[in-house]
DNA sequence: CCGAAATGTCTATTAGTATAGACAACTATA
DNA sequence: TATAGTTGTCTATACTAATAGACATTTCGG
């Protein structure tokens, strides 16, 4: 694959960004991983068209974000290659999904309020409009780098020690069960990718201009009960996303 | 929501290509259906803390698009809010799953090709490397705009006359039922959003800087054979992927 | 028919992006 | 210990993006 990498002028997307874009992409698909390097700033220059100091604004872009380091003399090395394989299906849970694939995973509590239900939270709870559910803002990382962002609703009269039962036992699945619902199925689940927003930029610690992948998925009892509404943000150029249908 | 949204300075991507995705994703959620109108220039200004010069630089990219047309006096009228619901299940299939959001579906054949299965199309389609199989690569539109563009491998030795078939029933599943394949499901699909390369830009009219869904998928007969691998890119802002469990 | 409100056009200035070339500094290897 | 290959730094120039202000033009309602 020595053909020339697509890059586009005057698009309101500098070409330093694009080819950020690019070598982060190739870089998660293994394509330098023979030499655990990044080419040579000239031949990247050549292979994208454009001259060497915008390759190496790329690459000190990649090096803020932690990708790579460059050494004088001997090369720009690649530092860390993450893209997690993240599973959707009817059970879908997130520590669970991830294992084996990361050290160690964690669920931070950034809020949680009480409020009535509003028109889309309301319909995916089936619950009247106005009546009262529990909103948690969680972020969870893996091995330490923010992984998604997500806003989740429940119904309070079902689950009312929801905010509690988490921040003690870091865990949805198990704030659950300690409620009395042992069991429970993904019923629903949207996808949009778009452009970070700001406050992703700084909880998902994510590099301006970014993408994210937002999910919006309900959770229903056995019986078919909508239990939770949630919508989760992913950074997009750390996960896969894996549906098993 | 009165709030100033979010742009960023100094990112790589200009604040007139970032306005333009905040107000494509605003038209698309609905936010000036009341009016059917985007606000005042001066008003997005204000809203987004950047000049006027600056947002009208974002309009006129959308009006490109053919999503908005300004009128002198009057304002920046909607002409377009297209976010089609694609369902991906089991059964996915193309123009079935659109049915009712669009008038008429269209997959055109841009290119086929007979060559030996590459390493990753051939673990997919558990076929051995160097085995013979048949590319095809589509662009489907609905009611003229382009959706989504794929790329699809099948193994020559059981679809023979894949291609053929195809440009005559314009559909993969009755081209698969024309060679003895009366049912197929999903068995497996990965997500990922990026960036839309230049190819892609062309193929989807998208404008640059656009954002792509890419989903790598395996369908397989009753038995679980596979038969088809697929890379098929989606235009983010187009699609809402909906995933049945 | 006037005036408010909206888009259209023009000029000028500053900051950010991209190219070009030259050379310094460092690393690894023959 | 040369030398080729690589990253680091500097200067200069041109183009794009963003801000600022002024004023023209069009539409619509009172």
């Amino acid at each position: 694959m020595n053909a020339k990498k697509a890059v586009e002028r005057q698009t309101g997307v500098a070409l330093w960004r694009q080819i950020a874009d690019l070598i982060r992409l190739s870089i998660s698909n293994g394509d330098y991983d023979q030499t655990g390097m990044v080419p040579p700033e000239i031949v990247l220059a050549a292979q994208f068209g454009v001259n060497r100091h915008t390759v190496r604004s790329a690459l000190s872009a990649l090096a803020d974000e932690g990708l790579v380091q460059a050494i004088q003399g001997r090369g720009t090395i690649i530092q860390r290659k993450e893209r997690l394989s993240f599973p959707i299906s009817r059970r879908t849970r997130f520590s669970q999904g991830l294992g084996g694939q990361a050290r160690e995973t964690e669920a931070k509590l950034l809020a949680q309020a009480v409020l009535p239900a509003a028109g889309e939270v309301a319909a995916g709870l089936k619950i009247s409009p106005g009546a009262s559910c529990i909103q948690l803002d969680l972020v969870s990382s893996a091995d330490g780098r923010p992984v998604s962002c997500s806003t989740s609703f429940f119904p309070e009269g079902r689950f009312p020690a929801m905010a509690e039962q988490f921040e003690q036992l870091r865990s949805i699945t198990k704030a659950f069960a300690a409620q009395g619902l042992a069991d429970y199925v993904r019923i629903s689940t949207e996808l949009v990718a778009r452009h970070a927003d700001a406050a992703e930029l700084a909880l998902l610690r994510l590099s301006p201009g970014a993408i994210v992948i937002e999910a919006t998925a309900i959770n229903a009892d056995p019986e078919g009960v909508p239990v939770q509404f949630s919508r989760t943000r992913f950074a997009a150029d750390r996960v896969k996303l894996k549906i098993d249908t």
